[in-house]
DNA sequence: GTACCGAATATTGTATTCAATCGAGCCGCC
DNA sequence: GGCGGCTCGATTGAATACAATATTCGGTAC
């Protein structure tokens, strides 16, 4: 029984934006429409359709007959991007934690024993996310959660690109267990104060990677 | 020089966005694509196109091979938004209050008294919209600013079809004013008090006035 | 009289086709 | 030799045409 059977176009939402939160498609790449219909074995009307509902979700821009392209978003970007995030996920958390059940904590345990098995990095923003949503979903609030997992999906390409953020993974699944802890003790107060440190440090890192990143394209256009 | 134009679809989700939010396409309503196209003197293309951006934003919402309608939130979704609201915009006010130039305190003045002056409800909506960002706005945080936006329309066009609340219009002002005073002061967590009380008063009276609404109606249709 | 079935119709989903615009490369002119 | 304009190819924007699906209304059997 398929209850909700999805449009061409859905599903061609869902994989490009597989595609981008992936890294697959770096920020900037061109979204070329013939070509990724083809590709995608469709025409180009769904397509077109599928880049309309990206673009409202800002993983992509486009310029009047000019293209549509991965948008890029600056440091400064991504920065208030994770800076959101604490804002919303702090506070879903501490709504969270008291009614959370067994089966929540399981849920978000699980996840963890999954990220710590598998090594394979390109996978780990999804994971990632998983983890995350299922400590805030028990809060309940549903409309808050779709917001937060758009902000997610948008930070975390960055992250996929980012080797020295992705060499952190260990001491990211520390965080997590020991969010888990506090979730367990029902300390809401404690776990949100980590959570946000544990984003905060993150987007340190993260931009601090990219920074470097761009300083070394730099001196390598200076030297050219 | 028009530097950035548009393209049709664009200007069409701007149109249909109007419309939700002003109440003019009440939630629920249907959106027949061809009747639509021909009224906006379009095709079917970028008129499904603009539907998709809609759709994203969460302001229709559509089921294959039914058509879309207006999205229509349950009370308790409503309540949510304003949670949200709370959430984003004191955190955005506390950041914006001690970055705030004179220029922005007159641009928030000039909205109120605009507000004042005019007696038209309809876009009353859209005033409150650039009263809340003028005071949120010099926290320079844009992506945030974006997400609120989103936010403020979907609730937005609720308070818009509910007279009751839209006869608070004058307690409303009262405290803006008392926002913009705080403002002034500097002081951003006496500010941010009110502004979340503020944000609750209207969601509780929004609330409490759907069920009423909603009450009448079961009543009649347990009469019927 | 009611419930179920089926054809007709309306509406959406997708593909194909045509039109408008932009960018690159070439040519002529200064 | 450099610069401006122009033509051509590529790409997107929009419209038309076709296919698939759901709803509705009428009819028939029970």
């Amino acid at each position: 029984m398929k209850i909700g059977r999805l449009s061409l176009t859905d599903q061609i939402v869902a994989e490009l934006r597989r595609r981008i939160v992936s890294g697959e498609l770096p920020a900037g790449a061109p979204l070329r429409q013939e070509r990724l219909a083809a590709e995608l074995g469709a025409s180009r009307v769904p397509l077109r359709e599928a880049i309309r509902h990206l673009e409202a979700e800002g993983l992509v821009s486009t310029e009047i007959h000019k293209g549509t392209i991965v948008s890029s978003l600056s440091p400064a970007e991504i920065e208030e991007l994770f800076e959101i995030r604490v804002q919303l996920e702090t506070w879903l958390f501490a709504l969270a934690v008291p009614r959370m059940t067994e089966a929540d904590l399981a849920l978000a345990e699980a996840v963890t024993a999954e990220a710590s098995a598998s090594g394979d990095p390109s996978n780990w923003g999804a994971l990632n996310w998983r983890f995350h949503a299922a400590l805030c979903a028990p809060s309940g609030r549903d409309q808050a959660m779709k917001l937060l997992r758009g902000v997610h999906d948008n930070a975390m390409r960055y992250v996929n690109l980012q080797l020295a953020v992705a060499m952190d993974v260990e001491r990211e699944l520390v965080d997590h267990r020991q969010l888990l802890a506090f979730a367990r003790l029902g300390d809401a107060a404690g776990g949100a104060a980590l959570l946000r440190q544990h984003i905060e440090t993150v987007a340190s890192n993260l931009v601090a990677s990219i920074d470097g990143e761009r300083r070394e394209l730099d001196a390598r256009a200076g030297a050219a």
